[in-house]
DNA sequence: GACTGCGGCGCG
DNA sequence: AAAGCGCGCCGCAGTC
């Protein structure tokens, strides 16, 4: 199989194994003790003492420091103390199993080594050597178990709750939990990523992930639920009865049915809604939005806006209140490594498309602020800065990278230039991107060969590679059936149409993989030196408690919010200048991380407000 | 009634 | 306005 890893245009020194830290970690393994239910076993791993050190294999000799034996209710009083101690990293199953229990028992921790995450990322990456026994222990290849779905009249989880079933029903989460597997697994991934340093960042920054998305759902995204149901009721009317439509809704559907002239269509059924649409003389052939704002007809504006406001009320109506909002908080279920190219998913409300319009209603505490920080055109950055294309480098000082191109002459307006770029990423072929293509192929060379390598590999049905590594996957077994069909003596010309077609769209997968899944180590890395820099801020002394946002956050800055290349951080307000220095800080670490002495600028929108806005 | 596929649309 | 990547969630409609 062809493949083909970002190769990383290095500008200075090679990367550091661990973007939260420099110093020696003693590393602590939990797990359950199979023999005896409710006690815990830490087993210490010293670094050095123990061939942990960055580079090294492991040295089975020194891995027989005895575990210590911690009853289930005293293990967040001994993480607190280790804590104290010093610097130290705990190696877990899974980061969603272990650390609600030690959050609600007001425990944070620096680091972690979480299992179950990393193990995803090493088993899948072709810079792991030999991943042969790391494959064979397919017991850590459970995806994260989705959350129950949660009773209405569900009460908080008592504080020192500790059984595993409080929080995690039997049967849903296939990874072990018991300290023998977790040991085996680590030794397992500490050999496998030996040889590879960046992998080893990688595996830091995405633990480093985990920890945020669980204090993220305990802290919770400050709601203002009145403003939210101002806005619905502003749009959508009154609030109606259980099942019923709201009458703005009903309103537009008798305006659209009138102007059709059909008392009977059924606007929520796209099947139906297209004969109804045609029999009116509008020829769409689907209801989406984009194909009807192109017909004029007296019926098509009530319809779209009808489609807004149900899409308003079915995504983010009064019942999503009730289901999602408690104390004046949203807590959605964050899934870190929820997507191959190590994006975050959600679970839960839909938490990473509450939609712009809703914004303000993500409004600080009294006496606190948001800091809101998103990166400009992070995407074409990366791009730049993985490739060392000077050139595009060159376009993207400054904050706006549309602009630079427009200024280098390689396309003549911003938006021609948007497109491009977009086009280049996501392998656009036809229409205005795909003609834009050969310009932007002139002017940054290596940029565009990155990509196009990238998309060469996934069309032979390779693999690529993050500059971290993690590594794509590769196409199912139907793809490769489809192009063996293909070449096949028989062939038709149907099957080469689909088989090219397929070949394709695979490319523009693998060809995407690299620029999003890089992007999103620069973010992962931003997020992780973020959530250091805010630890180490002192408690506030002027700014009421923020009690909803839990013990530990009462009085501390805390990110509240992640969505792809945007954080937004809940802070008192006298700390809220120090917690957007934190923000701008971060993001230089991770620029300094993934692309040392880089000529490539990540500049930040950043905002400091009581209520978010809709921009 | 539970499940799945699909169209549609929100986010980046 | 342009159509090419990655998601989650909703309602509908067909199936078991």
């Amino acid at each position: 199989m062809p493949r083909s890893g970002v190769g990383g245009a290095r500008y200075a020194e090679p990367v550091p194994e661990d973007p939260a830290a420099n110093t020696p970690v003693p590393w602590w393994i939990l797990g359950d003790d199979e023999r005896e239910p409710g006690i815990v076993l830490a087993t210490p791993l010293l670094r050095g003492a123990s061939g942990l050190g960055a580079g090294s294999a492991v040295n089975p000799a020194a891995d027989a420091a005895a575990p210590l034996r911690i009853a289930l209710a005293e293990l967040p009083a001994f993480v607190a103390e280790r804590e104290r101690a010093g610097q130290t990293r705990w190696v877990w199953s899974d980061t969603a199993h272990w650390y609600p229990r030690l959050l609600d028992a007001g425990v944070r921790v620096a680091r972690c080594h979480d299992l179950r995450l990393c193990h995803a990322i090493l088993a899948r990456s072709e810079r792991v050597a030999d991943p042969a026994e790391l494959r064979a222990a397919a017991e850590w290849d459970a995806v994260a178990a989705p959350p129950p779905p949660r009773p209405l009249e569900s009460e908080p989880p008592a504080l020192f709750e500790l059984g595993a079933e409080a929080r995690t029903p039997a049967g849903t989460d296939a990874v072990p939990h018991d300290a023998t597997a977790a040991r085996a697994e680590f030794l397992r991934q500490r050999a496998a990523s030996a040889a590879a340093p960046r992998l080893r960042t990688l595996l830091a920054a995405e633990s480093a992930g985990a920890l945020i998305a669980v204090e993220m759902s305990a802290a919770g995204l400050p709601w203002d639920t009145a403003e939210h149901e101002r806005i619905l009721e502003s749009q959508l009317g009154p609030r109606p009865a259980l099942g019923a439509k709201p009458e703005r809704m009903l309103a537009l559907a008798e305006e659209v049915r009138a102007a059709l002239g059909d008392p009977s269509a059924h606007l929520d059924s796209p099947p139906k809604l297209v004969p109804a649409l045609r029999r009116a003389g509008i020829d769409v052939a689907s209801t989406s939005q984009w194909e009807l704002a192109e017909h004029e007809h007296p019926a098509i504006p009530p319809l779209l806006a009808y489609k807004k406001l149900g899409r308003l009320l079915t995504a983010n109506g009064w019942s999503w209140i009730e289901e999602w909002v408690r104390d004046g908080r949203y807590r959605p279920v964050y899934v870190p490594g929820g997507v191959p190219t190590g994006r975050w998913a959600s679970s839960g409300g839909g938490a990473l498309q509450i939609p712009r319009q809703l914004r303000p209603v993500l409004r600080a505490d009294p006496g606190w602020r948001l800091v809101t920080a998103d990166v400009s055109q992070l995407e074409p950055r990366v791009l730049a800065a993985t490739a060392g294309d000077r050139a595009l480098a060159a376009a993207a000082r400054g904050t706006d990278l549309y602009a630079g191109i427009v200024r280098s002459g390689a396309v003549s307006t911003r938006d021609e230039a948007k497109f491009a770029v977009l086009g280049a990423m996501y392998g656009a072929t036809t229409g205005e991107s795909g003609r834009l293509a050969p310009r932007l192929r002139k002017s940054y060379p290596r940029a565009m060969a990155l990509v196009d390598r990238a998309a060469s590999t996934g069309e032979q049905g390779g693999q690529v590679s993050t500059l971290l590594g993690r590594t794509s996957p590769r196409p199912d077994a139907a793809w490769a059936d489809t192009q063996a069909r293909a070449s096949l003596p028989g062939a038709t010309a149907t099957d080469e149409a689909r088989a090219r077609s397929s070949a394709r769209e695979f490319g523009r997968f693998t060809r995407n993989f690299v620029v999003q899944g890089t992007a999103a180590e620069w973010a992962l890395a931003w997020l992780a030196s973020l959530r250091s820099r805010l630890a180490a801020l002192p408690a506030a002394t002027t700014a009421p408690p923020a009690s909803a946002s839990g013990p530990l956050f009462a009085s501390r800055a805390h990110l509240v919010f992640f969505l792809h290349d945007e954080v937004i951080v809940h802070t008192p307000a006298e700390h809220a200048e120090l917690v957007a220095d934190a923000v701008r800080a971060a993001a230089a670490d991770a620029a300094q991380l993934l692309f040392p002495g880089a000529p490539v600028d990540f500049p930040l929108d950043l905002a400091i407000v009581e209520r978010a806005s809709a921009k």
